[in-house]
DNA sequence: TTAAAGGATGAACACGTTTTCATTTCTCGT
DNA sequence: ACGAGAAATGAAAACGTGTTCATCCTTTAA
């Protein structure tokens, strides 16, 4: 198998192997397309001479006349945040075996969205955008987009309506974050908890936002004082510090609900290595996310679930169903959350 | 500003700009083209005009007839694990700044490559691919990617030529692994270790493979007795359970040289939880990355910095080196190791 | 003042595919 | 055997851009 001698230079396109193949240049490209008549035989040999000379269907060409770009742009502040990294991987995976592949664009860390980047992320053309950037709005998205219909993850308060009143134009993920931080609370409470601080994500974030609201009416519903807030950015560093602060300059607590894993591990480890308290006995800590980290020995994290095999398979039905219906309004899909119990609450 | 009313539905094309500046369309696509001559005033007028209208060059147009995609494919086999993840991010960050998109693939995790997916991959055209798939020989990528040219990882071992040998067809990476092993060895050496194990990645992994065989000959160059290998697979629970392996079911060691850091985490989490030993004072653990999880205090590892910096640029220089002489023989970049040290020896 | 040189400009072409449409060939019931 | 409907097929148009080339305009040097 000299590939080398027999194959022309470059990439093959669809006129060599219609050549080789002695049949029109159209024939190639039903060949490749399923829902399109052909006769089977004639698709067969098509395929087997395409697969000789490495020929794949150019897809800038074919998004060129289509329409349709089969990218799916990712815009996220942080890769390696443990929980975004664990969702890009996911997403790869569920749209790789839907024909979609992964654009990825970074954006500024601060939440600060960028008009630049998403003039930029146009010009490729992507058929669906995912932002895990919080606090870009539906409207700055859909204006820069014009194909592709944004996806909105709203979080509903306690109580309040799952039903789109603003606009209805964008697909909406709603995130019911009630159920599980109400288990949560519940089982600090069981264990006698009473003074329960907060440490909070980056302060712009919708979901930090949400997340801290709901916390409060929670904790009102069950009679417990409001928490005591500690400001943290969704990292480890900043929830390191931010809990040294709230036990050296505040009160400190007995028991910590984080606005997510990772800040909860900056948690954990504050009490632990700074201020030699132990946990659970000393002090009690629940996160948000359920990461594959969680788990690890070190910090074996009581958490509040975000499932994410179910996340990523409603954001997938989301673009999917947007892509095959381009005008309808908005779709909606909705999600809970539980607590998982492990070892730091006891 | 109602956009909506002014606007025409659907994407601007360049056709329209020319329309409302009154000049041709060649002009517009000069106007986005720095080394074309056009005149200042007019390219102004121009760029005012396409921001009014949300105008930016259609990527899949213009790679169609530049031959340029401004597209870097990434084949991970997983991108939640940390040294991926953080190499994704600063890769992505530092393409996008010259122009280019990041486009993920997931691959198997057992490191076997698909020629399915190099197929798959090979239709959006990528400008040059990077692969963190460890098997993958050059020859075969290279078979699928008409245009791009792969980027060989090469580890020499030490003594040996950087000098390639077979193929100078393809870009290279050399990582010089052995200062920062040797300074590992030696740390450990110096406070008394004698029996080291070493903790390996999965095993047809070339990096895994190098980096035993660089050990086992600083070990032997410091006149130290072959390390005991225990089978990991770069994750954290392969080596949580092997390390219980090496101390219950083998003869345990007094220090151990883990493939990556989260190997690392995962044996000083069994020594800890599982084997009720203390790290440093009973078994002392050094890793290799120094990803960012190693300063976290719950482990505070002392590892082999492979920086991220460093090798990130040097990938996007040969990437844009390439671009540049597609016809040139191989290029090659060199990076060296060396130690951090932190609070797992002593 | 004039010729040469160089900058600015637009028409036409090229890129590789899908889609539309008109034509040809096949299949099937009578 | 025959017509009708369906399936199969290829020519031509379309997608939105960069590039080439010939032309026009401006500047510069003698």
């Amino acid at each position: 198998m000299t590939d080398s001698d027999q194959l022309p230079r470059g990439r093959a396109t669809a006129e060599m192997v219609a050549a080789r193949a002695q049949v029109s240049r159209v024939a190639v490209s039903r060949a490749f397309n399923p829902h399109t008549s052909l006769k089977p035989e004639k698709r067969e040999l098509i395929l087997k001479i395409a697969q000789e000379l490495n020929y794949t269907p150019d897809r800038a060409a074919r998004a060129l006349v289509s329409g349709r770009s089969h990218l799916v742009g990712v815009i996220v502040p942080d890769v390696c945040s443990h929980w975004e990294s664990q969702e890009i991987d996911a997403l790869t995976t569920a749209l790789q075996a839907e024909g979609f592949a992964t654009l990825l664009f970074k954006t500024r860390t601060d939440y600060s969205m960028d008009e630049q980047l998403l003039a930029y992320m146009r010009g490729f053309n992507p058929d669906s955008v995912i932002a895990f950037v919080e606090n870009v709005k539906p409207h700055t998205l859909a204006r820069f987009l014009d194909r592709a219909v944004p996806i909105y993850v709203h979080y509903p308060l306690p109580g309040a309506s799952v039903e789109p009143e603003g606009e209805p134009l964008h697909d909406r993920l709603n995130v019911l974050q009630r159920d599980g931080i109400d288990q949560a609370i519940a089982l600090l409470q069981g264990f006698g908890a009473r003074r329960i601080a907060y440490l909070s994500g980056a302060e712009k974030s919708r979901a930090n936002g949400s997340r801290e609201r709901t916390l409060r009416q929670v904790m009102a519903d069950r009679g417990l004082a409001p928490p005591v807030v500690a400001r943290g950015d969704f990292g480890y560093d900043a929830a390191y510090q931010a809990t040294i602060d709230l036990f050296r300059v505040g009160d400190g607590a007995d028991a910590i609900f984080a606005a997510n894993d990772v800040g909860a591990f900056g948690v954990i480890d504050a009490l632990r290595h700074e201020l030699k308290l132990r946990v659970p006995e000393d002090v009690k800590v629940v996160g948000f996310d359920d990461i594959a980290q969680s788990h690890w020995k070190s910090y074996n994290l009581t958490t509040v679930k975000f499932d994410l095999d179910e996340r990523v398979r409603a954001l997938v039905r989301l673009i999917l169903r947007r892509l095959n219906n381009p005008d309808a309004p908005g779709f909606q899909e909705t999600l809970n959350t539980r607590l998982v119990v492990r070892g730091t609450v006891g």
